[in-house]
RNA sequence: GGAGGGGUUCCCGAGUCUGGUCAAAGGGAGCAGACUGUAAAUCUGCCGGCGCUGCCUUCAGAGGUUCGAAUCCUCUCCCCUCCA
């Protein structure tokens, strides 16, 4: 492949890239000598979920693959087993070799859905950094000053408010940065938030007298707030493991002005068709609705099959447009001598489900019409329900529970 | 090491001088209801726990004063700023 052609890949998407001139260089060289660049991503070892908003990055290594390069996933498992104090009192737990063993098995099993097995690496960082001594750590940090750490906006922000600074955090990027030269990156991706590490790590190879790692930032996918970038601890993430009517249900929920994005970024539709649809929604001639459930379609498709996702949408249908109930509920065991002359106080039933966190919050959606016992509402709170076998109890329009007598 | 400021319910943030009316203002987030397209916007209600017109546990932690403490006193821990 060409190199302009190639370039031309690797930027579509991306929201910015450093080292261009680098990377042409890194392109001609590789291709004259027939061999892939190594494409460098860094992952936490912490948090193995992966959802839609970590795509956005393995959309863009698939790419480089796809070109004949070479993938290298970076397990910070050395970082991970510090532990990272960034939280106020929620300090990041340590994890064990056998965690982090286990993370790395489960980043790979969902990775690989999207990236090629057979062109990726998998290392971990500790290889090389838990040789280092103390000696090389003030040697490595000399590299840097306090003023340029201070740039980075999420050091930055927190000095101004008074928040805590760990000084071992300045390690994070310099150890980062330590990794692309361990490797010997010719190119790292990350998000668009990690813009100070990945440049630590250019300035590091020069250090070390290798040519710097071309930098390509991709966007941050907004979760399904809208607002946030999408992650678990935001709770507003689509999981690439989750089952497909949720992940159809959830995609359905998005905020529109996302929509356009999410075929951009998550989807892998050729360009110009996700540019005819973007139009479309803009001049109105491509209704929302439609243009949201042929994303949901697509997204599931992508990680199962058009079959599945089929199902996902008729399930959907059924569900929200005529108001039913969805297939899969969760079953709840009620044992007969639990019960009162086959009765029970409206209260305890909602709260063996365990739909809802308290028995206060029960009383209070209760009141407020929230409850129904096979699509019957009932709004007081002294009453007791008959409990029938494979009721179905519902809380709001989401919440689903079948009850099981035994 | 010295001087000063601060730690309040998921988050932000009042309340502390002048103890009770404080489960603690206000905003955000969230949840529920109406309207809809499980979108947005808007309106309404809820938003510590408990079979709940009451009781229980909360205002960094431990003691103390008091009939009564988020508020006053003592000690401890943590954070920030300035000086060294």
């Amino acid at each position: 492949m060409e190199i302009a052609e190639q370039l031309e890949i690797i930027k579509r998407g991306s929201s910015e890239m450093i080292g261009e001139d680098d990377l042409v260089d890194k392109l001609k060289e590789a291709k004259k000598e027939d061999r892939p660049l190594k494409v460098k991503l860094g992952l936490d070892p912490t948090a193995p979920d992966i959802h839609l908003g970590h795509t956005v990055v393995l959309q863009k290594l698939k790419q480089f693959q796809d070109m004949g390069h070479e993938v290298y996933l970076l397990i910070g498992d050395f970082t991970g087993k510090i532990g990272d104090p960034t939280g106020k009192s929620e300090t990041r737990q340590q994890l064990t070799d056998e965690e982090v063993k286990k993370n790395a098995e489960t980043y790979k099993e969902q990775m690989f859905k999207v990236l090629d097995s057979e062109k990726t690496k998998v290392v971990f960082n500790s290889e090389w950094l838990s040789d280092l001594d103390f000696s090389d750590a003030i040697e490595l940090s000399s590299q840097y000053t306090v003023a340029r750490m201070l740039e980075r906006e999420d050091f930055s922000n927190r000095y101004q408010n008074n928040q805590p600074i760990s000084i071992h955090e300045f390690f994070y990027p310099i150890l980062q940065a330590y990794d692309s030269v361990a490797i010997e990156a010719d190119v790292e991706l990350g998000g668009t938030d990690q813009k100070f590490n990945l440049l630590a790590g250019r300035k590091l190879q020069k250090e070390y007298g290798q040519q710097p790692q071309a930098i390509i930032m991709m966007p941050l996918l907004e979760g399904l707030d809208g607002v946030n970038k999408m992650s678990k601890s935001k709770d507003n993430y689509i999981g690439i493991d989750e089952a497909p009517s949720e992940m159809y249900g959830k995609t359905m929920s998005l905020p529109d002005e996302l929509i356009g994005r999410y075929f951009e970024l998550v989807t892998d539709l050729a360009g110009d068709e996700v540019e005819t649809i973007k139009s479309g929604l803009e001049d109105g001639s491509y209704h929302p609705m439609k243009a949201k459930k042929k994303l949901a379609r697509t997204i599931v498709a992508e990680y199962y099959d058009e079959e599945v996702a089929e199902q996902a949408a008729q399930e959907f249908q059924k569900v929200f447009k005529q108001g039913g109930t969805p297939d899969d509920i969760d079953e709840i065991v009620i044992k007969k001598e639990e019960l009162e002359n086959g009765e029970m106080w409206i209260v305890d039933l909602v709260d063996a489900t365990g739909l809802v966190d308290s028995k206060s919050q029960i009383r209070r959606l209760i009141k407020q019409g929230a409850v129904r016992f096979n699509d019957e509402k009932y709004e007081k709170i002294n009453i007791d329900i008959e409990v029938e076998d494979e009721m179905i109890v519902r809380v709001g329009k989401k919440r689903f529970a079948k009850i099981i007598l035994k």
